[in-house]
DNA sequence: GTAAACAAGACTAAAATAGTCTTGTTTATG
DNA sequence: CATAAACAAGACTATTTTAGTCTTGTTTAC
């Protein structure tokens, strides 16, 4: 599968539903509504995207979100990262916290880092504005991504 | 993360066991030997490498298990989609079973194709030979990845 | 001061994954 | 032809990860 996941997804879509309201700052729950997402769900979503800084909130009554990039900054790996941590196929590519328990087992010693990277830059090359308007980079509209949660 | 699960990189572990060793038959549990993996372990990964072709196994006394194919053609892609299945990063491009629940909400309508399509093409474009023998590639040798089942 | 909004993290529930176990089939060998 | 070694298949359990909720606190406009 090498499956995003349901965060990332929602994140996806939050951050959609910013790009598509440029200089509206919008609550987490008016984010839910366009999303079709529960609150508390949008807001756990929006704490991981403002750590990540891709957006930016304000706090009290008349707060709100907004990106604080534009879109075409933002590439799809970064809004992976900013949900799932750092991209790597492999546990030990990314920092190696305990070393590889198969020490003679283990032929292989490398090149999953080439692998990393190539899948990395082709993240790298989709911003969130390619994402949200498809047809400035292929003409062709496809398929729809699927989201789960149903919001009550 | 984006990470492989274990049981992907089990698989590659053992086809490493059988490359190898060309030429001979491994049982399951000389595999689970030398991959410091649990026989039934093993034998879980190998009912998925041989429904995808890529071992082929003998049953009876003196059996065993080889590659079916060279491991310079088969790549990474082909272990994933033994292990995981089709390689697609949202729901909904692999075949889409039910259709994106978010109507309105859905504004973007495509382009994960082409992204898939970028990580698909990087990852069948190194072999297990080049895996297992990265030198020839790529001069570094570099990390380790991490296994995790300690055998009993 | 109050209400609306974000902030943070603990907690629970659900789903996916990993690992084990059992039972059955095939086949070489004595 | 009985036995043992090997694969085959799938059910089952346990673990881990992920998703979702809840609670409590802080900030700020009015």
């Amino acid at each position: 599968m090498l499956r995003l996941n349901r965060m990332t997804d929602y994140a996806i879509l939050v951050l959609g539903v910013l790009h598509g309201r440029p200089g509206q700052l919008l609550s987490s729950a008016q984010i839910a509504q366009h999303a079709q997402l529960t609150q508390a769900t949008v807001a756990k979503t929006i704490k991981a995207l403002v750590a990540a800084g891709l957006i930016t909130t304000i706090r009290g009554t008349k707060g709100g979100c907004a990106l604080a990039i534009p879109a075409s900054k933002i590439s799809i790996a970064d809004v992976i990262e900013a949900i799932e941590g750092p991209i790597a196929l492999t546990a030990c590519v990314e920092g190696a916290d305990e070393p590889c328990s198969v020490q003679q087992g283990c032929f292989m010693s490398g090149s999953w880092n080439q692998i990393n990277g190539a899948i990395r830059s082709a993240l790298d090359g989709v911003s969130l504005s390619d994402l949200f308007n498809p047809t400035n980079l292929f003409p062709a509209a496809l398929e729809m991504p699927k989201h789960t949660e149903t919001p009550s």
